[in-house]
DNA sequence: TAAAAGATGTCAATGAGTTGTAAAATCAGG
DNA sequence: CCTGATTTTACAACTCATTGACATCTTTTA
C-alpha cells in the first residue's frame, strides 16, 4: 500500500485530503507543521508528500529543500493559494514534482499525483545517482563530488562509472568495456582502458596506487566494489 | 462561475445563446457588434468568446486579431455560416481556438465549449513566467527583460528557454533539444543548435564567453541552471 | 628463489573529435 | 522584394581520448 504524507495546518483541508487519500487506498499520515512534517518525511517510507506552502514553524519551501538537500528524492505536490504565483516557480526550483494551486478538486490532485508517482516509478529505473565513499555520482547532470567538493569527470569517465555500478562485484574484461562504453567508434587498444581507469582512481580514489574501488583482477580486467 | 462573453448581432440567435449559457451555469453578456464586443472582452474578466464572423462595424476575424495582438489568450470560438468555408481556416488563424457552423445545436456547441476549456486549463498549469538572475521571461506574451531593460528573443531562443527550464539541472543532449524545440521540421543539424545555444548566451548571459546559466556538458550536450 | 615473460601503471605527446563564433546562405512572412 | 530569423558553413580554439614508451608489478618457470 502506498503512503503518503500530507503537510497541512488547515484542519478542514487536511481531513478532506485524509479521507480522499484514504479512500483512494493510501495510508496516509498528517503533520500539521513543518519541522514535524520535515521528520516524518525523512523518517517513515514514504511514496509521496503533499506539501502546503503556507505552514507554522518552516515553510513548505524550506521543508522540501532541506529534504532535498539531505538527498531524499520522495516526490513532492506542493498546495499554493491562488496568487501565490510565484510560488510555482520558487516550488518547482526548490525540488517540489509538481504543484496544485487552491482551490482544487481532489480529482484534479489525484490527477497530479498519479503523474508524479508514475514518473517517479520510470526514474527509480534508471540510475540517476550513486554514492560510494565519500564520493557522489549524479548521472543526470554530470555532475559528481569527492568529499563535498566538486569532481570533475569527463562524460567518458560517468559511462565507465556507471558501467561499473551496474556491474559492481563483478570482473569485467577490458572487451567488455570496449563494446559498452566505447561503443566501437574507431577501434581503441586494450590499453586505452587501462588509462581511463588509472584517471579515474586518481580522481575517486583516496590513494590511487593502492585504490579500493576499483580493483585489478590480473589478467582479466578490472572489479568494481563500491 | 464561468463568463462567457456572446457577440452576435442576431438576436434570436443572442437570445438562444444567452438561455443556454445560462442554463449551464454559466455568467453571460451579450454584445450585438464588433467594436463593443472587442472593448468587453478586453475589460472584463471572460473566460470564453463566443464570436460571430459576421458583425457590424467590425468583423468577428478583426475582434480576435485585435484581442490576440494585445496578448489576450481568452479562448474564443467563432461562428460562421454554412457556405463560409474560406472562414474556417481564417479564424483559426487568426488565433481562434474553434470554429462551429450554423445551424448547429446547442449541445454540439457546449462540447466544443468544454473541449476548448479544458484545453485552455491546461494551458494555464504551463509555465506562465521565470526568473533567473536579472532575466524575467513571460512566456505568456513572449516579453523578457534582463535587468529591467526589454530583452529580444526570438520564438525559438523563447522554446529553447522553456525547454531549459522544464529540465533545469539535467544535461540535455542537441538530439533530445532537437526533438523537443525542433520537432523535425526539416533536419536541422546539431550544430544549429550550438548557434542558437551561442545567440542565447550573448542575450541573457552576464559574461557570455563564461557562462553562468547556460553549461557546457562536453560530449553531452548542455545544462541549464537557473 | 631468481629470471623471464607477460600484464599493468604512468607519463607525455599527438591527434581526433567537440565546441564557440562569425559570416554567408537560405527561408518565411509581410 | 525586402527584412529579420534561421540554418548552414567554415575555421579557430579547445577538450579529452588515444597511443607509444617505459617503469613497475604479477605470474610462471627454470
Amino acid at each position: 500500500m502506498r503512503k503518503v504524507l500530507v503537510v497541512e495546518d488547515d484542519q478542514a483541508m487536511a481531513i478532506a485530503l485524509r479521507d480522499g487519500f484514504e479512500y483512494e487506498g493510501y495510508a496516509v499520515t498528517v503533520a500539521r507543521d513543518g519541522t514535524s512534517g520535515l521528520r516524518l518525511a525523512s523518517e517513515k517510507g514514504v511514496d509521496l508528500v503533499i506539501l502546503d506552502v503556507m505552514l507554522p514553524k518552516m515553510s513548505g519551501l524550506d521543508v522540501c529543500k532541506q529534504l532535498r538537500s539531505t538527498g531524499n528524492g520522495t516526490p513532492i505536490i506542493m498546495l499554493t493559494a491562488r496568487g501565490q504565483e510565484i510560488d510555482k516557480v520558487l516550488g518547482l526550483k526548490c525540488g517540489a514534482d509538481d504543484y496544485v494551486t487552491k482551490p482544487f478538486s481532489f480529482l484534479e490532485l489525484m490527477a497530479r499525483v498519479e503523474a508524479v508517482l508514475r514518473r517517479a516509478s520510470k526514474k527509480d529505473e534508471q540510475l540517476e545517482t550513486y554514492q560510494f565513499g565519500d564520493v557522489l555520482l549524479n548521472f543526470k547532470n554530470f555532475e559528481a563530488t569527492k568529499a563535498g567538493k566538486p569532481l570533475d569527470l569527463s562524460s567518458r569517465e560517468f559511462k565507465l562509472l556507471k558501467y561499473f555500478i551496474e556491474h559492481r562485484g563483478e570482473a569485467v574484461s577490458r572487451d567488455q568495456l570496449l563494446d559498452s562504453v566505447w561503443s566501437y567508434h574507431g577501434f581503441p587498444l586494450t590499453r586505452t582502458v587501462d588509462m581511463h581507469i588509472a584517471k579515474l582512481r586518481q580522481k575517486i580514489e583516496d590513494s590511487p596506487a593502492d585504490p579500493r574501488y576499483i580493483i585489478t583482477v590480473h589478467r582479466v580486467g578490472y572489479k568494481f566494489t563500491g
